[in-house]
RNA sequence: GCCCCCGUAGCCCAACAGGCAGAGGCAGCCCCCUUAAAAGGGGUCGAGUGCCGGUUCGAAUCCGGUCGGGGGCACCA
C-alpha cells in the first residue's frame, strides 16, 4: 500500500489533511465571535455587523447521522460566508440533552440516563469537529446540566407568578400493561408502542402554560416574519392556531340558574337550532343529565372514555349520543329544544357544547337523522332541502324562517343576529382558537424537576429562588416504578421535604418538564452559557439577538418554533428581552432520504454518515449535500454523487498544484472578466441562499481556470492566480479542508478563510457588448452583437435591417416592434 | 373537507423582475492519457417545461381549471 501524499504526491486524499487544518483553525481562534457578551472581552473590531446564525440544537441520540450533516452543513456555509464578508459571526452549539430516549436506552442497557447522554454528546462533538463545522465552542451548553435547568425552574416560577403557569386535570396516555404514561409518539394507532396493548386515557393533575393567552399575538406577529420565514411554515402555524370568529350564544336551561353558553361561527342560523349537544366527556353533560337518564348517560360516557384515537380517527363513523332528558331554550325562537350528550362534540374546543343546526351543518344533520330530530332550513341557498337530501347546505344565501331577519344575506345576518343577541344580553361577538394551552408536565425522570412543593396545609408552594436548582436525584429512584407513577415518586427520600412556607412535612412535585421548555429559550443562553445572574446574560442577548438566521427542519413548525415564539413574548412581557420574535429569518432544510423513503433500520436503507465520511471525506459529503438541490428540498442519497463531489475537489486541488509563480503581465483580460462576473453572480447566490446554484457556478469557474491554465493564459498568468484565489476563498464555505489545502499548495499564507470574500470589480463585470435576440412573431430569427448601451431606436433599426430578418419577413408589413434593449427585439408582422 | 408547497432532458437540478428553455452534476456515448485499475483529461448526445384553456407582441414564469406527488389541519361547531 502506498502512503498517500508520499508515494503518490499527485493523488488527492479527501481525508488526509483534516487534523492539520482543524489545529490551524483552532490555534487561530478563527470561529470565535468577537466580544460575546461585551465589547471589552476581545473586541478590537466591534464595528463589524454582528450575525447570529443558529441551527436547531441536536438531541444526543447516538452519533451524528446524515440528517445532522445536512442541517449543520447548511448553517455552516452561511456562517462561513458571513464571516468572509466581514461579519462578526456567532455560530453556537449546544445539546438538547434531556428527553425520553435516554430513559429507554438506560433501561435497555442498565445504566443511568446521564451516562448514556453525556457519552453521546462527546461522540457528537467530535464528529462535528471532524465535519469541519465552524462552531464557537465557547457557547457549548447542555440542557441536562443543573446549571442550565435551574433556569428552566426559575422561569417556571416567573410564569407562575404571572399566572401563565397553572395546574389542572388533563388526560394522559396510559398503558395499563406497562403501567406507565406514554408520550404521543409512543402511541401507535392507539396501541402502546412497546407492548401493543390498547392505550387508555387517564386524568392527571398537571401543569400548563397559557399559550392560548398569546394566540392572537402569535398570529399578529407573523407579519414580522412574512417574507423571512417560509410561507409553508407560517401557513402551518396559522392552521395550528386555528382562529375562528363568531359569537357566544347563551341558552337558558330549565332548572339551571346560569344559562349554558355555546360558540358558533354561524349565528345567522340560530333559528334553525333544533337541538343542543354537549360533549359526553365534559363535566357539563354529567351536570345537566336528568336522574331518569343517568344510567343510560353514564354507560355511554364510559364507553366514550375508553374510545381513543383509533375510534376518533375512523372516518365517517356513525353519530351516536344519548338524550339527557333536559331542554334548552332557543333564545330567538323561544322553543324548548332537547339536549343530547354526544362524542362528536369536543369537550376541549369552545365551551364543549353546541347549538345544533342540522340544515346547515353536516355533522348536526347526520346526528339529527340518527336520532330522528327535526331539520329546519333557515338559509335559502338555492339548493335542495337538506331534510330530504341529507346534505347540509353551507353556502351563501338569504335567510328564511327567521322572523324579522328574513331576507337578509348570510353575511349581513351574521352581523344582525349577533348584534341582536348582544343587545338582549343573550350573547356576544367572540373569537376562539384551536390552539390549546401547553401541557408541560411529564411523568418522566430525565427532565427538569418542577420546582413546586406540595404541602398538606399550604398547598402548592414554589421552591424559593435561592433553593434552586432542584436537582434530579442521582440514586434512589426507579425508572419504571411499580405503579407507573412518575419515576420521581419512587425517589422517596428526594421527594420528602419540609414546606418552605410552614416548615411542615411536604412533598416535591414529582413530574418533570416537557423538553420543549428547555428549547423554547436555549439560544438566549449561548453568548454566556455559564451566566449565574439569570437565565441569560442580558448584555449578550442585546448584542446577538434576535437570531439573524435559524436553520432546522420543518417538523418543528408547530412544536418548537411555536413554543420559542411564545416564550420570547413572555420574556418580553417580563422585561427580559427587547424583542417579540426570536428568529428574524428561518431556513428549512429537507430530509436526507434513500431510494424515495426516509431512512430506517427496518427498511434497510440506512446510509451511515461515518462510512460516507470515510469514503469521501467531510468536504465531499458537505458539497454533495449542498449541491443536491435547494436547501429546503429532500435529498435522495440515491440520486446524488459524492464521487462527483470528490472529483471536483480533486480537480481544484490538482489545479492548485499545476500553477506556477505568477509572471509580471497584466493577466488575461477575458479570464478576469469571466472571473469577476462569476464572483458577482455567486455573491448574489449566497445572499439569496441558492447554495446549490452557487456550487454549480464554482464548478464553472473551476473549468474556466483549468482551460486557461492548460491552453490559454497558462499556469503563470496572474489572471489565473486571481481566479484561483477567488475560487478557493469562496470554496472554503463548502469545502474548508480542501480550500485551505489547495491554498497552501499555491504557497499562500494560511488560512484561506482569513483572506475575506472576493470583491467583484464592477468595471470588469460590465459587459461592453451583448448578444441580442431578434424575434419575428416570438421566434428567434437572428442574433446580433450590440453595444450594451445601445438605444432603442438604434437597436430597432439594426434589427429591421438585418439580412435574415428582411428575408424572414418576406415583404410582410410590420405591425409592431417591441424593443427591450439590449437583449431582445420582437417584430410582429402582419399575417401573410 | 379546508389550507400550503411542488411537477423542466433517463436522473438530480438551473433559467434575475414574463423576454433566446440549459448553467452545473449523475448516467450514457466518443476521443485522449494511463492501462494493473480509474475518484485522470477533453468532448458529445439530450427536454419545449404534467395536461387544457386564458391574458400578452412574447408564458416554465401570471390567471382559471384539471391531473399527479408531497405536506399541514380536521367531527374545531
Amino acid at each position: 500500500m502506498t502512503e498517500p501524499g508520499i508515494d503518490a504526491p499527485d493523488k488527492y486524499d479527501p481525508n488526509l489533511a483534516i487534523d492539520k487544518w482543524l489545529r490551524v483553525w483552532e490555534d487561530k481562534h478563527l470561529f470565535e465571535a468577537d466580544g460575546l457578551v461585551d465589547a471589552g472581552t476581545a473586541g478590537q473590531d466591534d464595528a463589524r455587523p454582528r450575525s447570529c446564525v443558529v441551527s436547531m440544537y441536536p438531541y444526543p441520540s447516538g452519533d451524528l447521522h446524515m440528517g445532522h450533516a445536512e442541517v449543520y452543513s447548511i448553517s455552516d456555509v452561511i456562517a462561513r460566508y458571513l464571516r468572509l464578508r466581514g461579519d462578526n459571526v456567532l455560530n453556537p452549539i449546544g445539546w438538547d440533552s434531556f428527553g425520553l430516549p435516554a430513559e429507554n436506552a438506560a433501561l435497555k442497557r442498565d445504566l443511568d440516563p446521564s451516562t448514556w447522554t453525556y457519552a453521546n454528546i462527546e461522540v457528537q462533538a467530535e464528529s462535528f469537529r471532524r465535519l469541519g463545522v465552524s462552531f464557537d465552542w465557547r457557547t457549548r451548553l447542555h440542557t441536562s446540566d443543573a446549571d442550565y435547568y435551574r433556569w428552566n425552574q426559575w422561569l417556571f416560577l416567573r410564569l407562575l407568578e404571572k399566572g401563565i403557569a397553572y395546574r389542572k386535570s388533563a388526560p394522559v396516555n396510559w398503558c395499563p400493561v406497562d403501567k406507565t404514561v406514554l408520550a404521543n409518539e409512543q402511541v401507535v394507532q392507539g396501541k402502546c408502542e412497546r407492548c401493543g396493548s390498547t392505550v387508555q386515557q387517564r386524568d392527571l393533575t398537571q401543569w400548563f402554560f397559557r399559550t392560548t393567552q398569546y394566540a392572537q399575538r402569535l398570529l399578529d406577529d407573523m407579519a414580522q416574519l412574512e417574507g423571512n420565514w417560509p410561507s409553508e411554515i407560517l401557513a402551518m402555524q396559522r392552521n395550528w392556531i386555528g382562529r375562528s370568529t363568531g359569537a357566544y350564544v347563551d341558552f337558558a336551561v330549565e332548572g339551571r340558574a346560569e344559562p349554558v353558553r355555546v360558540f358558533t361561527t354561524r349565528p345567522d342560523t340560530i333559528f334553525g337550532a333544533t337541538f343542543f349537544v354537549v360533549a359526553a366527556d365534559a363535566p357539563l353533560a354529567a351536570e345537566l343529565c336528568a336522574p331518569e337518564n343517568r344510567a343510560e348517560f353514564e354507560a355511554y360516557r364510559d364507553k366514550v372514555r375508553t374510545e381513543t384515537e383509533i375510534d376518533r380517527l375512523a372516518a365517517d363513523r356513525p353519530k351516536t349520543g344519548v338524550p339527557l332528558g333536559r331542554h334548552a331554550l332557543n333564545p330567538v325562537t323561544g322553543q324548548q329544544i332537547p339536549i343530547y350528550a354526544a362524542d362528536y362534540v369536543l369537550a376541549t374546543y369552545g365551551t364543549g357544547a353546541v347549538m345544533a343546526v342540522p340544515a346547515h351543518d353536516q355533522r348536526d344533520l347526520d346526528f339529527a337523522k340518527a336520532m330522528g330530530l327535526p331539520v329546519v332550513a333557515v338559509l335559502d341557498t338555492g339548493e335542495d332541502d337538506p331534510a330530504t337530501t341529507g346534505v347540509a347546505t353551507a353556502g351563501d344565501g338569504t335567510l328564511v324562517n327567521s322572523g324579522r331577519f328574513d331576507g337578509l344575506a348570510k353575511a349581513d345576518a351574521i352581523e344582525a343576529v349577533t348584534a341582536d343577541l348582544q343587545e338582549r344580553g343573550a350573547g356576544e361577538r367572540a373569537v376562539i382558537y384551536r390552539l390549546r394551552d401547553w401541557l408541560v408536565s411529564r411523568q418522566r425522570y430525565w427532565g427538569t424537576p418542577i420546582p413546586i412543593i406540595h404541602c398538606p396545609s399550604c398547598g402548592e408552594v414554589p421552591v424559593p429562588d435561592d433553593q434552586l436548582p432542584v436537582r434530579l436525584p442521582e440514586t434512589g429512584y426507579e425508572l419504571r416504578s411499580a405503579d407507573g407513577a412518575s419515576p420521581l415518586e419512587s425517589a422517596t427520600e428526594w421527594a420528602a421535604v419540609d414546606c418552605p412556607s410552614c416548615g411542615g412535612a411536604a412533598r416535591r412535585d414529582t413530574d418533570t418538564m416537557d423538553t420543549f421548555v428547555d428549547s423554547s429559550w436555549y439560544f438566549l443562553r449561548y453568548p454566556d452559557p455559564t451566566y449565574t445572574g439569570g437565565p441569560f446574560n442580558p448584555e449578550g442577548v442585546a448584542r446577538w439577538f434576535p437570531v439573524a438566521e435559524y436553520i432546522g427542519g420543518k417538523e418543528h413548525a408547530t412544536g418548537h418554533l411555536m413554543y420559542a415564539r411564545f416564550m420570547t413574548k413572555v420574556l418580553h412581557d417580563l422585561g427580559m428581552v427587547g424583542f417579540t420574535e426570536p428568529f428574524a429569518k428561518l431556513t428549512n432544510q429537507g430530509q436526507v432520504i434513500m431510494n424515495g423513503r426516509s431512512m430506517s433500520k427496518s427498511l434497510g436503507n440506512l446510509v451511515n454518515l461515518q462510512e460516507q465520511l470515510g469514503l469521501y471525506g467531510p468536504d465531499a459529503v458537505r458539497v454533495t449535500m449542498l449541491f443536491a438541490g435547494p436547501p429546503d428540498e429532500d435529498i435522495d442519497w440515491a440520486d446524488v454523487s459524492p464521487t462527483g463531489a470528490v472529483k471536483w475537489l480533486a480537480r481544484i486541488w490538482r489545479l492548485a498544484g499545476d500553477l506556477t509563480t505568477p509572471d509580471a503581465t497584466d493577466g488575461d483580460g477575458e479570464l478576469r472578466q469571466q472571473t469577476h462576473r462569476l464572483v458577482d453572480e455567486i455573491t448574489t447566490l449566497f445572499e439569496t441562499r441558492r447554495l446549490n446554484v452557487a456550487v454549480a457556478r464554482l464548478m464553472e469557474l473551476t473549468s474556466l481556470l483549468r482551460k486557461a491554465c492548460d491552453s490559454g493564459a497558462g499556469p503563470a498568468d496572474p489572471a489565473v492566480h486571481e481566479g484561483m484565489s477567488a475560487l478557493l476563498r469562496m470554496l472554503s464555505c463548502f469545502a474548508p479542508f480542501t480550500a485551505d489545502e489547495a491554498w497552501s499548495r499555491l504557497g499562500l499564507p494560511s488560512s484561506v478563510i482569513e483572506h475575506g470574500w472576493p470583491e467583484a470589480d464592477p468595471a470588469l463585470v460590465f459587459q461592453q457588448t451583448v448578444v441580442c435576440a431578434v424575434q419575428v412573431a416570438g421566434k428567434v430569427r437572428d442574433r446580433l452583437t450590440v453595444a450594451t448601451d445601445i438605444t432603442e431606436t438604434d437597436l430597432r433599426d439594426l434589427a429591421l435591417n438585418s439580412e435574415k430578418i428582411v428575408k424572414d419577413l418576406a415583404g410582410r408589413a410590420v405591425l409592431k416592434v417591441i424593443v427591450r434593449a439590449p437583449n431582445l427585439v420582437n417584430i410582429v408582422p402582419a399575417k401573410a
